[in-house]
DNA sequence: TGCCGTGAAAGATCAGATCTTTGCAACCGC
DNA sequence: GCGGTTGCAAAGATCTGATCTTTCACGGCA
């Protein structure tokens, strides 16, 4: 799931617009680098107008500037929308990949507890029994040491929580929790087992949500983000 | 400023992508309409290439899907990439825009404070310079009642701080604080007269940056983010 | 030296053609 | 009568090539 956008129907623009943006990205584009739409359009064997919808989306996404007589420029990577899940996912799969990871976590360590503390104030009932459930099954995985499915729980919980939240932004970043946490799982970053503590974090978490005590909800998730923080350092040496 | 994106260059594309963006998010083109290539070229008097530029820009947002011998269809809401400025506009411009600066009220209560202590281990001189003198004039342009260059002030120092952060996730973030800010004062949920309490904590943040006081600074900002909230509900009742 | 005019490069926009997929409905056999 | 099959046509996907417009760059002129 996830190589490329969707097989049949626009698959041409998918693969130009993946091509592109990986280039750019990963800096084979550096900023400043100028393009033409025919170059682009010869490079990847498609029509003039092919690669000018391309142009049109990267550019919607800040990455490229098109100018009359000039033709197309990278722009510098503070222009970029980097919250653009196309370009996390572009960054994640090239050199900038430890970067990315870096910066997602430090924003996780900002919105999570928000959220934490949304989602006790307004979390349903079946959100709480999706929570508990989640807890649940990170307890079994964790203990028989299935980090991979220890990781579908995990994930399961968090995007439940931001759901929650009620924030329609704060749920929108449900990938990047995703993508953090996936990383850390991917890259060695987890120990074996992982560690009961962080999984008694996360009852404290649910059971907050459920008596929708906010500030304890909050503290609790904020308790998660430096355990995992503080094991990410301790494994990564 | 801020009516069209640019004026030469480009015009027809951002005029349609504009119009019906704004169509999608003011509910106008409800989830599950489904429109035609044709249809929206005919609508909007131009080709159907230009038409198709913008839905594919549009589908980039997830705003929309496209299916051969069907059309394009609007997607459901949760689906929209909201963190893409241009969403953010859109929904800042129509009927949403009391949930939409709520959403970012709520965002911002999250990532600020992170910034802030990440701010306070990585800023340089020069953007303690600046936050000193952006509290600097705050406190002038507060004692003067001049709210429209207060806001700048305000603007400024947040961006700062948010550059000084070093996470380039968070940086991209200044234009939601921008909105809250600039939302705030337009609409009359500001007091004549800036509080002088709220002042003061913008110059301990600035403060605690320069001593780089990781704690200090994260606590000063949720302190400004707490004010800011109850001033707020304050002058809203 | 510096201003101005002019040509060409490259995007912006359009018109129309061909190919492919696919929803839908008519059709057929059991 | 119902389920499967077939075939038409609608609508997007992609391409080709033409015209218009802006603007950089170069060269001539004062």
């Amino acid at each position: 799931m996830g190589t490329t956008e969707r097989r049949a129907s626009g698959a041409l623009h998918a693969e130009v617009l993946d091509a592109l943006g990986e280039q750019i990205v990963g800096g084979d584009l550096s900023p400043g680098t100028v393009l033409t739409l025919e170059g682009v359009a010869r490079l990847h064997g498609v029509s003039v107008a092919m690669a000018r919808e391309c142009v049109r989306v990267l550019e919607s996404m800040g990455m490229v500037t098109s100018r009359r007589r000039v033709g197309i420029t990278v722009r510098p990577r503070d222009q970029w929308h980097v919250f653009d899940p196309r370009v996390i996912r572009w960054r994640l799969a090239g050199r900038d990949r430890a970067a990315q990871l870096v910066s997602l976590g430090e924003l996780r360590s900002g919105f999570e507890p928000v959220a934490a503390r949304l989602a006790a104030q307004r979390a349903d009932a079946g959100q709480c029994a999706v929570l508990a459930a989640a807890v649940s099954d990170m307890t079994v995985l964790g203990r028989a040491g299935d980090l991979e499915a220890y990781l579908e729980a995990d994930v399961r919980f968090h995007d439940t929580l931001l759901a929650a939240s009620g924030n329609e932004m704060l749920q929108a970043l449900s990938g990047v929790v995703a993508e953090v946490l996936g990383g850390r799982t991917h890259h060695d970053l987890m120990p074996a087992r992982p560690n009961p503590a962080a999984i008694a974090l996360h009852d404290d978490v649910a059971r907050a949500v459920r008596a929708g005590d906010a500030d304890a909800a909050e503290a609790a998730m904020r308790a998660i983000i430096d355990e995992a923080a503080s094991a990410v350092a301790e494994t990564a040496d």
